[in-house]
DNA sequence: GCTTGACCCTCCCCTTGGGGGAGGCCTCAA
DNA sequence: TTGAGGCCTCCCCCAAGGGGAGGGTCAAGC
């Protein structure tokens, strides 16, 4: 028979899980001197503790390991208790997964504004790669979009696949009723809400500037990129876009003078 | 100034969550009246409760958050934070898929091993596929095999691809000093302990016929396909092998009178 | 037989992020 | 003014033990 610590030692838990394990009535010692309260294990009870550990190895609750322990004596009879522990542990992935994305997103993305703070910004002629994008198209004011985005965030699990944006179908600046569609950029399609609109957005050559403050001073990048095309002798195409390198974030809503917006135009020859 | 419960169904908070966060001072009320105790909340409370909420569905701890609070105003400025928490995800998602793997394990095999619970066996003559193993070589009794199928459990994190099993490298029955393997079919080669070899194990002929009981009687087993592969005129190969359908359990040491123990030999053609 | 040091006992408080409820005060509208 | 619902503080509860106080026990050495 063994007292308490060198049965400790002899299973790897430590003293006050023992006594905790036996408060418990999971591990009951197979002695108790009646005078003294010390607890003595015999090797039983070291094959006992070694099955508990295994489930507790397998993150199983003491209950549960009590219960298997009632009413199992191998493996096979175990067999639903693990499947149901496989089924919480294959959700809590799933979770702990689309966590691991949402941070994944907001690094990247603060991570590649962060490089681009201090840069000076220049009109470039941009050939833009065609992305698959879900969207919400919205008629109202731009500060609408907040909530499309968090509808958006919430679809597709924040599963991004780069920074979001808003395509702008108006051919002139309204400030209400305007017409656009906010958008994530993603990696799969998914069917979700009817509202949603999920497909290619087609790419092509675009004069682009990025916009620096807050978004109610960007009519003013937008005159510069249209004077741009017409000195070139295009024709601006519709929708235009505004990707948000650095807008309100995903936890903050930071300082609107440190946004960074690239307005992108996309253009055609023109009629003439 | 919204009252506590008005509070609560603004951002979505529950009143006793509310006070905790008073407590801890996480999100202080605005104002508190002095007389009745009463909580009133601004705007800028439900802004900053909206931070916490976003920064509770990553999992961050309260304290945690109270630091990103006092420290950031800017998803640029949490970088560090995020990055953490993205490792520290990142380690319970690893720990997390090696218990789901070990659960995966334990349910094919004993999923498995339930089918052929009631079957009656005969001696097969079967292709043996080649398999990745990791093995053990291992001299003295078969007892030690424990031992050595732990050692292999924690150095492939129960990655397995199938049942484990032992190499018989003795021509002869022997119950101290025995030559043997215990091994386990892998899905991927990893380098560790030196004791540890991994490699492609050969595939073959062999005669194959599954015992029923504890591996004591296992030596009946082997006469049996012994006379059958002499009727047949043909010559047993070493390695043997024994495969373990059902034996003593990750958990459970079960009933030996309902182990399951496919003994494999391998055949050649005779010599003469 | 006694001492000493290691070992063991029970009891209580602590951790996380709140939930449940008791007992009592406050506010607002009828 | 009264009643209902809202709000307050205070206390206990969850899981799985950890830390430590205060005190009894055991075995070995003298």
């Amino acid at each position: 028979m063994l007292s308490i610590g060198e049965f400790s030692r002899a299973t790897a838990l430590t003293v006050k899980t023992l006594r905790h394990y036996h408060e418990r009535k999971l591990l009951v010692p197979t002695a108790v001197d009646p005078s003294s309260g010390y607890r003595y294990y015999d090797e039983a009870a070291i094959e006992r503790a070694r099955v508990i550990k295994a489930l507790r190895e397998l993150e199983f609750s003491l209950d549960e390991i009590a219960e298997i322990l009632r009413e199992c004596d191998d493996d096979a009879d175990a067999l639903e208790f693990l499947a149901r522990r496989r089924k919480a542990i294959a959700e809590r992935l799933a979770h702990l997964r689309s966590i691991a994305s949402a941070l994944d997103t907001v690094i990247r993305t603060e991570t590649e504004a962060k490089t681009m703070h201090d840069q000076e910004f220049a009109i470039e002629d941009k050939t833009i790669a065609p992305a698959l994008v879900a969207g919400i198209r919205t008629r109202g004011r731009f500060d609408q979009s907040r909530d499309a985005f968090k509808r958006l965030g919430r679809a597709f699990g924040f599963g991004l696949a780069g920074p979001a944006g808003i395509l702008i179908y108006d051919d002139e600046y309204k400030d209400q009723d305007a017409d656009f569609e906010p958008y994530f950029p993603i990696k799969r399609a998914k069917k979700t809400d009817p509202d949603i609109h999920v497909r290619e957005l087609s790419g092509g050559r675009a004069l682009c500037l990025v916009h620096r403050g807050p978004y109610d001073t960007i009519s003013k990048t937008y005159g510069r990129l249209l004077s741009e095309i017409r000195a070139q002798k295009l024709a601006p195409l519709l929708p235009s876009r505004e990707v948000y390198i650095k807008g309100p974030g995903m936890l903050f809503a930071g300082n609107p003078a440190k946004y960074l917006t690239e307005v992108q135009i996309f253009v055609g020859p023109t009629d003439a």
